[in-house]
DNA sequence: CTAAATTTGTTAATAAACTTTACAAAGTTT
DNA sequence: AAACTTTGTAAAGTTTATTAACAAATTTAG
C-alpha cells in the first residue's frame, strides 16, 4: 500500500461512469422498451425513451447487429412515411425451468418472451434420484426439448432448477431435502453447469412457485405476499417488497415446524416432521379423517384410504365428518396466517400445493380470517397449480439472462 | 394519443442517459468516497474511483463550488509534491431526529457525518400531546438546538420523526397511536413541513430503533434481523435484506397481538390490548409477579409495586419467584421468536425497549432457544438503549438528504 | 549542494456519445 | 398535383470523458 498520510484506504472502490456507459444504458433501456412494446417503430422508441432520433437509430442498429431485434418491414402509415416495425427477437435464445419433485422430473423450455415452447417430464426410478443421475436426466430432457423446438442446446442461455429443500441460492448448493434421500450439501448448480455447459440457478421449489404466482398467477403485481404450499410437506415462499426473502440461512418459510395452537410445545429438530406439517400436511389431514371415521364407527376400507383432496371434495357434498376435517384444517391454517400477518402484513396469501389449492380450504380460511379487524390478508387459491414452480423458474431464468444479453 | 399503428403505447416511459448524467453520477461517487475517506487528496480519489485525474479535478472543483467539500491545505508528502487534503464539509447542513414518546419529546441534531452535535428534550403536559402542539414543540426544540449549535434553521435539511403507532411512511400519516389520545390519521409530515419549512419523514418508533441498531448498535452490518421492543407496549421492527419491512398496510411487526401458546385463541381487535402484550408487556409481567406473590402469601405493598425491570433485578439476586417470572416471560418470548424465525430466518434478534433490554431476559431467552436445532437466531440486547430511535431517525434523515445534496 | 526521482495536479489534444438542425423519403390529404 | 405529415438519416455542434504532455513541489541519492 502506497498510501501514507491518512489512516488507511483500500483501492479501488469506485464505479466510474464513462461515455460508453451511456450507450450501454440506453441500449438496455431501448431493449426493455422494445420487449414491452413489440412491435413498434424507431419513432415510437423516440417517444417512449425520450432520446433523440439519431441516438435511437444508432442503438437499434447495434441491437440488430447482436440479433436481438428484427425488422419486420413497413407498418401502416398514420399520415406520413410508413414506419419500419421492429420486434424483440424472442428466439435469440431460450431459457429452461426444471422442477425436481419427489416422484418425477418436469421441465419446460421458453423463449425470451417467457412463452413456453415445449415441455418434458419423466418419472424417477429409485436409482435416478441421486444428484448425479438427476443432472443426467436434466441434460437428456433439455436435449429432447431443444430438438422438439428445432433449436440447439447452445441457444439455451440459462436454466433454473427447483429443488424440494433448503437451498443456498448464492452458492447453488441444496443444503437438505427431506424427500430426496441423501441430498445434503449437494452443489447442484456447479454440477449442472459442468454437465450441460449452461449457466444455472438453483432455488427452493416453493419459492419458485411464489415467483410464478407473482409473475403470471394469483399474486400478479402484488409486492407483499406469502405463498403457502400444502401438500405432503408444508412450507411457504415469502415474497416481500417485490423480492423473494430467503433469510440468513436460506431457511425462511419453513413453517412446517411451526407450533399448532392447543398442541404441546416442542423443540425444533431437523429430522423430525414439524408440528404444523403433521397437522395440516396431506398425511395429517388423512390421519385426522381416519380418526374421526373410527370414532363414529363409519370406517370402511374405501373411505379410510381417501386422499386429502378427496376428503375436501366430500365436504363440498355436505359430508359432516369431512366438513369437520375442513374446519379444523382451516382453523389451524388461519392461526398460522394470522401469526405471519402480524409479523409481515402481507397483502395476499396464496394457498397452493396439491392440498392447499382446494377451493374449499380457501373458503374456510377466508371465513375464519374475516373475524379479525386486521391481520386479515386476502386469501386466494393458486391459479397456476402444479405449473407455478416451472413458471417461476422461467421468470428467474429470464431475469438472470436479461443482464447478460447486453454484457 | 398520436399513436395509431400498434395496439396502444403510453408515452413517455424511458429514462434517457445523457452526457450530463455522467457528471452527476461521478460527482455522487466522489462525494460518497470523500465521506467515507475524509480527509484524502485528489490523487487518492483518482485511485479510489478509477476515474482520470482531470475528471476528478473538475468534479472536486464542482463540489467545492457547492460548499460540499473543503480544502484543508497541504498534507504530508510521501516522496513528492505534497497533496492538497480534501474533506467532506459535514457542516454544510444538519439533520434532526425526533422521538415522540408517551410522556416526553426528545430531539437530536446531527451534522452530515451523523455526529450528534446537540440534543433537547421536554416532558409533555397533557394538553401538549395533540398533534398540533407536538409540531409546535418540535419547532421550539429545533430552534433551541440550532442556537446551541450556532447554526440556522435554514441549514437543517431534513427531520425524521418517530411516532409510537402505525405509520404510513409514504404519505407521512400516523394511522393510529394507542398511547397518544386521538392520534388517528394524523398527517404529521405535512403538518411539520408546513410548520417548520423543512422536508420531513415520519416513521414508527420501533422501526427507527431497529434502523439505529443496524447503523451503529447491536445489529451493525446485519442484513436480516428483528428488533423486539418490550416496554409497556410490545412490537417489532422487521429489518430484511438490508431494509425495513413495512408490509402492505404499514402494520408489519405488530406482534403485541400474537397468540400466546397455551392461552385460548382470540380474534384480533384494534382497540383491545393484544395477547402477547398482556403477557410479556411491562404491565403483564408485573401482574404475573403480583399473582405469584399473592399465591405464596409474600405480597407486601413494597414488593407489589415493583416495576418489571426491578423484578428482573431481583431474579439476578436469586429470588425464587422473580426467577419464575423471568422464566415464564423468556418462554413466551422464545416461542414468539421461534415462530418468527421459522418464517423469516433472521440472523439476529435484538431485544430492546425498557423491559426487553434487561440482560437477564436475554440470557433466559438464549438458553431456551439453544434447545432448537434451527430457528435459533442469535439474541442480543439493544446496545443503544433509549437512544436507538434517535440514531435511527438521524440515519433516515441522512439517507433522505444524500439524494438531495446533488440534485 | 545539486541533480534525479517521485508524487501531485493542470493544460491541451483527442475520443465517445448525445443533441439540434437540416433534409431526404414516402406516404396521406386537399 | 401540391401541400402536409410522418419517418428516418446525415452533418454539425455540445458535453464529458480520456490520454499525453507538462508544471510544481517535495524527497532521495550521489
Amino acid at each position: 500500500m502506497r498510501f501514507t498520510t491518512s489512516t488507511s484506504i483500500e483501492y479501488p472502490t469506485g464505479t466510474p461512469s464513462r461515455p460508453s456507459h451511456l450507450r450501454q444504458s440506453n441500449a438496455r433501456t431501448l431493449l426493455r422498451l422494445l420487449r414491452e412494446n413489440s412491435p413498434c417503430s424507431k419513432a415510437d422508441l423516440v417517444r417512449l425513451s425520450g432520446l433523440s432520433a439519431p441516438t435511437v437509430s444508432s442503438a437499434v442498429t447495434y441491437l440488430e447487429s447482436l440479433n436481438l431485434v428484427e425488422n419486420l418491414g413497413d407498418g401502416e402509415s398514420s399520415g406520413g412515411r410508413p414506419p419500419e416495425m421492429l420486434r424483440f427477437n424472442a428466439t435469440h435464445g431460450y431459457v429452461a425451468g426444471v422442477d425436481i419433485g419427489g416422484t418425477r422430473l418436469r421441465m419446460v423450455l421458453a423463449d425470451l418472451n417467457g412463452r413456453i415452447v415445449t415441455q418434458w417430464a419423466t418419472q424417477f426410478t429409485e436409482k435416478q434420484r441421486t444428484p448425479k443421475a438427476v443432472c443426467g436426466l436434466i441434460h437428456d430432457g433439455l436435449k429432447m426439448m431443444c430438438q422438439d423446438a428445432s433449436t440447439s442446446l447452445k441457444k439455451v442461455l440459462h436454466i433454473t432448477v427447483g429443488a424440494p429443500g433448503v437451498t443456498n441460492v448464492n452458492s447453488g448448493v441444496v443444503l437438505s431435502a427431506p424427500n430426496l434421500r441423501d441430498w445434503n450439501d449437494v452443489p447442484l448448480r456447479s454440477m449442472i453447469e459442468r454437465e450441460i455447459g449452461t449457466e444455472a440457478t438453483v432455488e427452493n421449489d416453493t419459492n419458485l412457485a411464489a415467483v410464478g404466482e407473482q409473475w403470471r398467477g394469483s399474486a400478479s403485481g402484488i409486492e407483499n405476499f406469502i405463498f403457502i404450499a400444502l401438500g405432503t410437506g408444508v412450507g411457504a415462499g415469502i415474497f416481500l417488497r417485490g423480492h423473494l426473502h430467503h433469510g440468513a440461512n436460506w431457511s425462511a418459510g419453513e413453517i412446517g415446524y411451526s407450533a399448532v395452537h392447543g398442541q404441546p410445545r416442542r423443540t425444533i429438530e431437523v429430522h423430525q416432521t414439524g408440528q404444523m406439517e403433521r397437522s395440516i400436511g396431506g398425511l395429517g389431514i388423512e390421519a385426522e379423517w381416519q380418526k374421526l371415521l373410527a370414532r363414529e364407527r363409519r370406517s370402511t376400507p374405501e373411505l379410510a384410504k381417501l386422499r386429502a383432496t378427496e376428503i375436501f371434495d366430500l365436504a363440498v357434498d355436505g359430508d359432516r365428518l369431512a366438513i369437520q376435517v375442513v374446519n379444523s384444517t382451516s382453523q389451524i391454517l388461519t392461526d398460522c396466517i394470522v401469526e405471519m400477518s402480524l409479523v409481515l402484513d402481507p397483502e395476499v396469501v396464496i394457498l397452493g400445493g396439491g392440498v392447499g389449492s382446494h377451493p374449499e380450504l380457501c373458503r374456510g380460511t377466508e371465513k375464519l380470517l374475516a373475524h379479525n379487524e386486521f391481520a386479515r390478508p386476502q386469501v386466494r387459491s393458486s391459479s397456476l397449480g402444479t405449473q407455478a414452480q416451472l413458471h417461476g423458474a422461467i421468470f428467474l431464468s429470464l431475469t438472470a439472462t436479461e443482464a447478460r444479453l447486453l454484457a
